[in-house]
DNA sequence: ATCCTCATGTAACCCGTTACATGATTAA
DNA sequence: TTAATCATGTAACGGGTTACATGAGGAT
């Protein structure tokens, strides 16, 4: 690599994931997604559409570096870091600017409103529940498949399980709690 | 209104919030915002970029309805719901079609990274937990600040103080954790 | 006078997903 | 031979934020 581009500011979000996978051994394009959707898909994550065009700029910029490494003629290209990638991501693994957390829940926009229709509230709240579960489970299948793990990857995935398991709780019981105040209101 | 725009197909996700607003008696673009910064922020958010163009568009659909409402020489304009409006947020309210949840956290990411430099688990929980700490102290007074709150408010409060407590308690349960680890290493 | 809040709006970006296109390899 | 998986990529679009522009009204 002769060209290298501008001081790169501080890292896009994607370049975020990006150098992580391949600081931890996950080396072309197609595995990152495969590892992004396994493992932080569910606060994390990235597409195809995002994942190539930023491995280029990444590489224009001089933080990780690829080499053709095909299977037969299939093509693959695996990517390494630089040592100014190293630091780039070691920079902002220490950096303690704030850190961004984005949350869009229908499920939560729904209940705000379900005033203005009866039933809702209640059918909300199951939807929520059931959406959850199902989170939960694949989060457990991970837990059960992945054999010993990391501290970083199993301090996520312990999140994920109690901030499920704890939605799941909190749905049963306020399910139970409008179910009874709707009887009410039939008796009365 | 003598044009009306084609068959809307489905509410935008701007429009889910502007619609429910509405309904509620949140009359202007401006008020709007101020409320969804004061209430739904958390879950879903909402800019001027967006809410000011959507309005637009809902009047030309026809689903709701603005008239022109000015303090002396101080331009507003206030909207309410049309019938067809009122259809579009029920038939909102009661489909069950999948709910849209997305979730970016940086903490969780850079988390998942740690392994890759000393002292990064044990910081990053630390400031992810005072991150839900402001957070919660947010909703707390929220809480405090409305007297009466309607049942679908209530919940979605609830739901943020139940979580970001969650996160709180994990976050320093955790750092003893992490931090008692570290000793450990530092004798051995 | 000055500053804050009320009030509306837009243009320039940024970021991201979806859907598509392409083709090799491997398993059924 | 057919389908699934491996592997890379892009174009069109959707949705959203930021920053800016503008100006009236009220409070200090």
């Amino acid at each position: 690599v002769s060209e290298i581009a501008p001081p790169a500011a501080s890292l896009s979000p994607t370049a975020r994931v990006i150098l992580g996978m391949v600081a931890r051994g996950v080396r072309s394009g197609y595995e990152i997604k495969q590892l992004v959707d396994k493992s932080t898909r569910h606060f994390w994550a990235a597409s195809y559409g995002q994942i190539y065009p930023e491995l280029r700029r990444l590489e224009t910029e001089g933080l990780i570096s690829g080499r053709s490494d095909p299977s037969g003629a299939r093509a693959k290209t695996v990517y390494e870091l630089t040592p100014e990638g190293e630091a780039a991501l070691e920079a902002w693994l220490l950096s303690d600017a704030g850190l961004l957390y984005e949350l869009r829940d229908e499920a939560m926009l729904k209940l705000f409103f379900s005033d203005a229709e009866p039933g809702t509230a209640l059918r909300t709240v199951r939807a929520m529940r059931e959406l959850h579960e199902r989170k939960h489970e694949q989060l457990q299948l991970l837990e059960a498949g992945a054999g010993h793990m990391s501290t970083g990857p199993a301090l996520a995935l312990q999140i994920g399980l109690g901030i499920t398991g704890w939605l799941i709780d909190w749905c049963k019981a306020t399910e139970e709690r409008l179910a009874a105040e709707t009887e009410m209101q039939g008796e009365a």
